[in-house]
DNA sequence: TCGATCTTCATGCATTTGCATGATTCCAAG
DNA sequence: CTTGGAATCATGCAAATGCATGAAGATCGA
């Protein structure tokens, strides 16, 4: 049956991207930021002008949205990013990477980059690597077209109400 | 530079997971439980007799060892696993999956699967599948065995104090 | 134009998480 | 056997997260 495949399929990539990342976190390769903190500005950095409106932020993070506006602050805070205004949508904000966000986002990244060659060219070959690029990405620009299936409403139960 | 290709497969991998569990939880998949509490629940069901060190199934979650041991303590609260003293460790606990426990990573795990596959299967084929398989094992299998580095001291920064 | 609904983001509050640390137990060198 | 260090897990406490909700702007049909 080809649901095994596809959930084996699936077991295999989040087991593997738990081990890679346990490293990372491991050589604290993102310090002095948290993963998710310095996820958000490699996001940023990849953007037009190391900016985007919070809600497209939040589309590609784990983080639900209460969490990443006051991620934004903490980041605004201590000048990582700044806050502005969208001039086409009065409720939007675009979070903005500052010079120093920038910096600090390439010198991590640098040193992240390293680690991830150093785990990845032990492991695959090139022929691998690119294999392994070209799936990924079939795969998830195919769940990001498909619609997002929403469930019937379910009741969150409480562990310590038992 | 192979730097380079193996920075990309690595954000392939990673941006794809994220992707994928976005839309699990949007789905409510793990419901009544935490995506998190599922894995432990998920683990414990792949161990011999359902039961694991608090120290192996630490190696195979993103979470702290203090995080772990009280959402094992929820856990066990909720009847879903229960603690026992390793008999050849005085230090070491052993969780253990109940009947409850194991029913209902079941229950969880079936309509979980079936989602897994919709996604997968909608973006890959059975070759492709195999392929991706094949390929974080070995990626996994290769940093599995690599030691770990660890890195120099460094100072967390704190957001908040500046 | 108006009103209903949707979208976007922020805030109150309880829960969860991580860091630092402590208490035990195990282990290995002498 | 003893002792110093490593390994394993728990706990205090502050920080981060998520859920529920609210506020305010946008959108669309009548």
């Amino acid at each position: 049956m080809t649901t095994r495949t596809a959930a084996t399929a699936w077991e295999s990539l989040f087991r593997t991207q738990v081990t890679l990342m346990q490293r990372f976190e491991a050589a604290k390769d993102f310090e002095p930021l948290s993963s998710r903190e310095y996820d958000v500005l490699f996001n940023l950095s990849r953007m037009p002008d190391g900016a985007a409106r919070l809600r497209d932020l939040n589309a590609r993070l784990l983080i639900s949205q209460p969490s990443l506006s006051r991620m934004v602050d903490r980041l605004a805070g201590a000048g990582l990013v700044a806050r502005r205004e969208a001039d086409d949508d009065g409720r939007g904000v675009v979070v903005v990477l500052t010079d120093a966000g920038a910096l600090l986002q390439k010198q991590i990244g640098r040193r992240h980059v390293r680690h991830i060659a150093a785990l990845v060219d032990a492991g695959l070959d090139d022929d691998d690597q690119a294999a392994l690029t070209r799936i990924c990405e079939r795969l998830r620009a195919a769940v990001s077209d498909a619609p997002t299936t929403t469930p019937t409403t379910r009741t969150r139960t409480e562990l310590r109400s038992s």
